[in-house]
RNA sequence: GGUGCUAUCGUCUAGUGGCCUAGGACAACGGCCUCUCACGCCGUAAACCCCGGUUCGAGUCCGGGUAGCACUACCA
């Protein structure tokens, strides 16, 4: 009974997507591309007081950036539109009212589920009066419902426009089993399940389970694979899937294992982001409904790469000692029984190391595209050949393409003030006069290649016993205003004759 | 409180009864390289939650504790 593979993503507009999010996505995906399946991608929007604007436009870009392909369903094309692929739409379940309906009248009429008039203030009160209260087979009985009112009643609440829901008729003493592809076999005893409530008619919207069944079964959804926030609620979709009479064709579920706070204990939140300094989504969002912005991994420089490789292997590891994997390598080996059980603590420092990876693996053109704007911003004219070659004299040094101006801003701006630190220990009392005999040497050289200067310079200090690590700090500071930077012989080349000889002149006026 | 899930270095993890004196990576620390700062290289420190049981033998299987997490909405 080989099945095809069909998975999705089924995130709901609510906010920006929460690298957690992006990790379900992520696994979704190497699942469905290995085994030559689809993935597809449906909004999940049926709580209507939640929405927030440009979250659906947020989240397909936020996939589009990382490599993650949508096969069917919602997703952004080349030129950052929403498009819409597939038969099995539409694929906003804000937009597939008429389709619930039909399914929330054949529970209802099979007597899996019944009608609650029950507002939502005595639900409060019940639940302040009532410790633990659950709306279940114990508690129905004593609540407004179409169980315990006369038919005639019901029908005329309805009539008069009365408020209600749908809840589902969970049968109690019934051990529920859901195999988990993960965890292995999960039994829970209805009994600690309550009556959920699958439709309410204030917005005439399904809640998440109904639509989730619902859509799964009309989409062929072959795998669920989902947070482990859905393993409690997971045999209450099975009993679902069994009401339905779609038993035989119910997907398999895997729960993932959830992303921790990288310090102390709990969900990895948006917070710990803002408190730890670090993004917890993949692109920057403005939320128009609160007015907050969260920093995202794109605009802080991290390569979708990284993120993506990064994340494999939060929750998913191989045999063996790997830990680079391009996203043709990680739908190559990805497997679910691989996919550890706990909870990953996110560890930031990680991903820095690999955006550092990934970043030595860019040539130096294509960084020097990312880099220009930057040089761009601090007033830095430069041609793009030399920005490429400057990159690749610093580069080993960074994790981020912003953090190349910290590493190379001297070759650009002569240096303006002179660090203090360096000062007090590279430039010595003979420097000036050091720096005046170098002067000399250097006005008048005319072949200025790296091998040349070597060869000018070091017989000179070796004759007159200055000490190499003496002058050839002191000279580093006039060029670049501290002591640091890569080899000397590759910053004047850089800088080449004239401005060398400037910088020296005018560390000398100022420094003495 | 109830139910469920989980448990190897600080962190991510390898480990599927003997290859474990527990391996790798990040971070930390030390050294080397060197005109500087880095990178890189080499090295050091660092873990099987506890108690029982099964077995000739347990990190690995079983039971019980303990701890952590998740869920417990007319949110997803």
């Amino acid at each position: 009974m080989e099945r095809r593979v069909r998975v999705r993503f089924a995130p709901s507009p609510t906010g920006a997507l929460h690298i957690g999010g992006v990790r379900t996505a992520l696994y979704n995906y190497l699942f469905a591309r290995q085994h030559g399946g689809d993935m597809l991608l449906r909004i999940e929007d049926t709580d209507s007081t939640r929405f927030v604007p440009g979250a659906e436009e947020y989240i397909l870009e936020s996939l589009k950036w990382l490599g993650i392909e949508i096969d069917e369903g919602l997703r952004m094309n080349d030129k950052g539109e929403i498009e819409a692929v597939g038969n099995h739409g539409p694929y906003r379940q804000s937009e597939r009212r008429e389709i619930y309906h039909l399914y929330v009248k054949q529970l209802l009429d099979s007597g899996h589920a019944y009608y609650a008039f029950d507002t939502p203030e005595e639900l409060e009160a019940k639940r302040a009066q009532v410790p633990n209260f659950q709306y279940d087979a114990h508690t129905r009985t004593e609540m407004s419902n179409s169980l315990t009112l006369s038919a005639e009643d019901v029908s005329a609440r309805i009539e008069r426009g009365d408020k209600y829901v749908v809840r589902f008729k969970v049968e109690p003493n019934e051990d529920v089993h859901v195999h988990d592809l993960i965890r292995g076999e999960v039994v829970i005893n209805s009994n600690i399940l309550d009556d959920k409530v699958l439709y309410k008619s204030a917005d005439d919207l399904p809640t998440y389970h109904l639509a989730n069944i619902v859509d799964d079964h009309l989409m062929e959804i072959s795998h669920v694979i989902r947070g482990e926030e859905w393993l409690p609620s997971a045999p209450l979709h099975v009993l679902l899937y069994r009401a339905f009479g779609w038993a035989d064709t119910m997907p398999e579920f895997a729960h993932l294992p959830l992303l921790l706070k990288p310090d102390g204990n709990g969900k990895l939140s948006k917070r710990d982001g803002d408190r730890l300094g670090f993004p917890v989504f993949p692109l920057e969002f403005h939320n128009e409904k609160d007015g907050t912005v969260s920093s995202g991994y794109r605009e802080s420089g991290y390569f979708p790469e990284a993120v993506i490789n990064f994340l494999a292997l939060l929750g998913w590891h191989n045999t063996g000692d790997q830990e680079m994997f391009s996203m043709d390598e990680l739908i190559q080996q990805f497997s679910l029984d691989r996919v550890s059980k706990s909870g990953a603590k996110f560890d930031y420092e990680k991903g820095k190391w690999f955006n550092h990876q990934y970043l030595q693996l860019h040539d130096n053109e294509d960084l020097a595209d990312r880099f220009m704007p930057i040089l761009e911003s601090h007033s830095v004219k430069a041609d793009k050949a030399l920005v490429a070659k400057i990159i690749g004299l610093v580069k080993d040094r960074v994790n981020f393409v912003p953090e190349l101006w910290e590493q190379a801003d001297f070759f650009f701006v002569a240096p303006i003030e002179y660090d203090e630190k360096s000062l007090k220990k590279r430039w010595k009392e003979d420097s000036p006069k050091h720096m005046r005999e170098l002067l000399k040497l250097l006005e008048n050289q005319d072949d200025w290649s790296a091998e040349a200067l070597d060869a000018l310079v070091m017989p000179w200090i070796e004759k007159n016993e200055y000490g190499v690590g003496i002058v050839m700090n002191a000279f580093r500071i006039c060029l670049v205003g501290a002591a640091r930077g890569p080899h000397i012989w590759n910053i004047t080349d850089i800088l080449g004759k004239d401005e060398t000889i400037k910088r020296v002149k005018s560390a000398l006026t100022k420094l003495g």
